[in-house]
DNA sequence: AAATAAAGCTAATCACAATTAGCCAAAGGA
DNA sequence: TCCTTTGGCTAATTGTGATTAGCTTTATTT
């Protein structure tokens, strides 16, 4: 039932590892269960079945940004502060985040999408952008902003600390969505990079 | 003449902004100044053509590489870490690197290609991850680690030195290929990211 | 229950794009 | 100079893959 779904989640599932272009409609057909030309009573052309993935994963990402105010455009609860202010708690927030990223389905599908076609249209692109990096840094930046101004950790440039403690991460993402079967070693390289980011912007360290 | 090359420039053209296959024989011929069939005389296929990029590409870099040393097998010279060692040192290696990969034609259009061709198949994943990641962390280890010897930095872990150092740089260096209208804005990051960076590392700075 | 809509199927169609056939002219070595 | 190779062209060929036509069945509405 709802073939509808199903068709977006087997092309979702199958742009993503191969890219659009490499993907016939008669396999997306396949893996729903139903012929080629059946797709057709659902979506106008393939072309349209991509298009409604982008809008589907959009309204989402925006659902969610809104409830995690992950857009940077919120301010933190104090409990959410307190839970950043330890080596182990941005660990484990830097943890959290990356096994989302990288586990959860429909999210990795999708930024290998993107990935696969993201110079295909401009728009692409900044969605790309926005979604995997500014917003981020955005959401970062204040968290960090927060830290410092309570004197949790030092520095001045909150928006240089997002960037510094994020794109490590977004790399060994990457690297992951490449060569799964180097998670582990990749995850190591994680942990000691956020135990490092964290020495290094607490006050009085000697690292 | 030599028709041959500028097949495959044209080709490698228009392989980084569309994708394999969205590109026409027929585009790449007339892209040439010949027609799609003459193609054929000098490749048997649109894969070989395909082929043949990644395989002058991967040349091209070993060859770099062994001069540069680049893959992380190698010592520096002295003037190279004296070079290295100062703040503005480390701007200006940053800033070269970057420019560099971001405005040599063959390189910004050969990284573009691998982008969009990743997941096309295990071994251009690898090449990806080889070419832009790892080989650049095991160079750049490779001189934080002698920063820290001579002590000219502190750090005990050079592997991670360089995923910050690096990782942050080939960021901003993707969001330019993205929105390359974004260059000024993103190198401005690129220089703080830099500075800030050696402050951390520096003994006994207080940011 | 009749009528209509929704969703599936098989069998075309249609378009296009890679590749091959076969011809011709220029280049260059014997 | 003749012969062979090289690289180009036009005109097929071929395969394929998206989309449409038209029929049937199932579900929904009245």
């Amino acid at each position: 039932m709802n073939t509808k779904k199903k068709i977006l989640d087997a092309a979702l599932d199958l742009f993503s590892e191969k890219g659009y272009a490499n993907v016939f409609v008669a396999e997306i057909a396949e893996a729903v269960g139903i012929k080629a030309p059946s797709l057709y009573k659902h979506y106008k052309s393939k072309r349209d079945i991509f298009n409604a993935i982008i809008e589907e994963m959009k309204k989402n990402y925006n659902r969610q940004a809104a409830t995690l105010s992950i857009d940077g455009n919120n301010a933190m609860s104090d409990a959410e502060v307190f839970s950043a202010a330890s080596e182990d708690g941005l660990v484990k927030m830097g943890f959290s985040l990356f096994s989302f990223f990288l586990h959860d389905g429909y999210t990795q599908k999708f930024r290998k999408m993107l990935t696969i076609e993201q110079f295909h249209t401009p728009e692409l692109a900044e969605l790309f952008t926005k979604q995997y990096i500014d917003d981020s840094l955005k959401y970062q930046s204040g968290i960090f902003s927060l830290l410092c101004e309570r004197g949790i950790l030092k520095g001045n440039n909150p928006q240089i600390m997002a960037l510094q403690f994020h794109s490590p991460i977004y790399m060994l993402l990457t690297m992951c969505d490449r060569e799964p079967e180097r998670e582990k070693e990749l995850t190591a390289l994680l942990e000691q990079h956020i135990r490092q980011f964290v020495r290094l912007y607490s006050k009085g360290d000697h690292l």
